[in-house]
DNA sequence: TAGAGTATGTCGGCCAGCGGACAGAATAAG
DNA sequence: CTTATTCTGTCCGCTGGCCGACATACTCTA
């Protein structure tokens, strides 16, 4: 008995699904791409392209779970973001040109459609309401990276680990009782990899969060008692 | 007998000015646009517009130099990017809805054409070539904030701020003698806010860049005598 | 059900860089 | 020209969090 949690939290974060762009789009336009994309299936761990290929595609995601990370050439990566079921991805690549800068791969079995910069261009130029979806879809994500480097600027480790819960949260809570389930899993160092920090202060943050009774940690899981209290923490009035 | 620069260093960083928009669009479309424009012109220090505010327009930069920066709860503030004369702007937070979320201030006197949101949207819905172009600069400020995140998160300050004048030097440097002028000035304060540090901190690492003979700083304005070496100070072979 | 591989938990030394303080230089305003 | 304001330069104490090291726990595979 699982449902998704529609909330929105004092600091302004919200569940609706920006970026599933195949939901928002018209039944034929989702049908015609459908018709004109290639299916390609991915297991965990799967790349589906690395950086410095050329770029030649946009995906679609239509199940599992798509990690978007930023290589650097020191060896660390960090994860922009995830991509969940009709999102899109490897478009700004595409749009822009110059090969791509970021790696992707499956976080779990997942199921991708595949179409050609080519096809997809034409596809927009006939269809500019498509057209305006992608770019509300590829402004949300120039939102959230906006807010990604403000926490990084000015929020310590811990505000960056407990606003990134909250935003998880928001929209991959799932309720279980009387708490929030984190529906996906991440181990430590992904989210090290997300707030820009490493695996080990991730643990002893995650360990200090738990005694102060804002989340509870039971099998890899995290799972989350008030929301409010979270925010109210990140967010002191 | 100034000219600007066409570089291309190992880093990939390139000038070709990927988000002058009304040049890469066709002449008629960009006259169309200026027609159904309003001028606005703001002096030193103007607000163009606000986070918080509602967002209703477009704008395109005639001249002068507008600062994109978000606000943190806390004070301080991040200078995202900033734009030059055809840049578009305030284009994000229009296409995703919900209010902008950055503030834009004008750095010197500037003129700025100004198009409600519903014009604009009419017209990328008839103009695919247009709409194409707006999501190759959505993509390319989407490439730029992902390498900002990058170089916050793996890169010491000395490094970061070695980056940003490289990147600055290639878009905006200009030959004075054998030296290359970065042609805008910069505070100290916000080179810090573009990087994520303090000012005091910016102020020395300069004095120890220039003690190694990577620039020089002469009234205020920042001097390199060799981007290759630069280069090569941040990317060690 | 052993054994390999991967994830979590914990400790401590070390230092980059923050942030307060203040002086001097440059620029703007009156 | 004088005063006010903004910017730059410098010093220094304090500390968040990085990083290496190691122990334990979980989870796949054979």
């Amino acid at each position: 008995m699982e449902k998704t949690l529609s909330c929105k939290t004092k600091s302004g974060v919200s569940n609706t699904h920006q970026t599933d762009i195949l939901a928002r789009m018209s039944a034929q336009d989702a049908d015609y791409l459908r018709s004109i994309a290639q299916i390609r299936r991915f297991a965990k761990n799967d790349l589906v392209f690395h950086a410095g290929a050329l770029g030649k595609h946009v995906y679609f995601l239509r199940s599992g779970r798509i990690k978007i990370y930023q290589p650097a050439n020191c060896g660390k990566e960090v994860i922009l973001w995830f991509c969940f079921p009709g999102d899109m991805f490897g478009m700004a690549e595409v749009a822009q040109g110059g090969g791509r800068v970021v790696n992707a791969v499956a976080c779990e079995a997942s199921e991708v459609l595949s179409i050609t910069q080519v096809q997809f261009e034409d596809f927009l130029r006939t269809h500019p309401d498509a057209s305006l979806l992608v770019m509300k879809v590829l402004s949300c994500r120039l939102r959230t990276l906006g807010d990604v480097i403000v926490n990084l600027v000015n929020d310590d480790v811990q505000t960056r680990i407990t606003k990134l819960i909250l935003r998880l949260s928001a929209r991959h809570g799932v309720r279980v009782a009387q708490d929030i389930h984190l529906s996906i899993d991440l181990t430590h160092q992904e989210i090290a990899d997300m707030v820009g920090t490493t695996r080990q202060t991730v643990t002893s943050v995650l360990g200090q969060l738990q005694k102060r009774g804002l989340m509870r940690l039971e099998n890899r899981r995290i799972l989350i008692e008030s929301p409010e209290l979270l925010d109210e923490f990140v967010n002191p009035i």
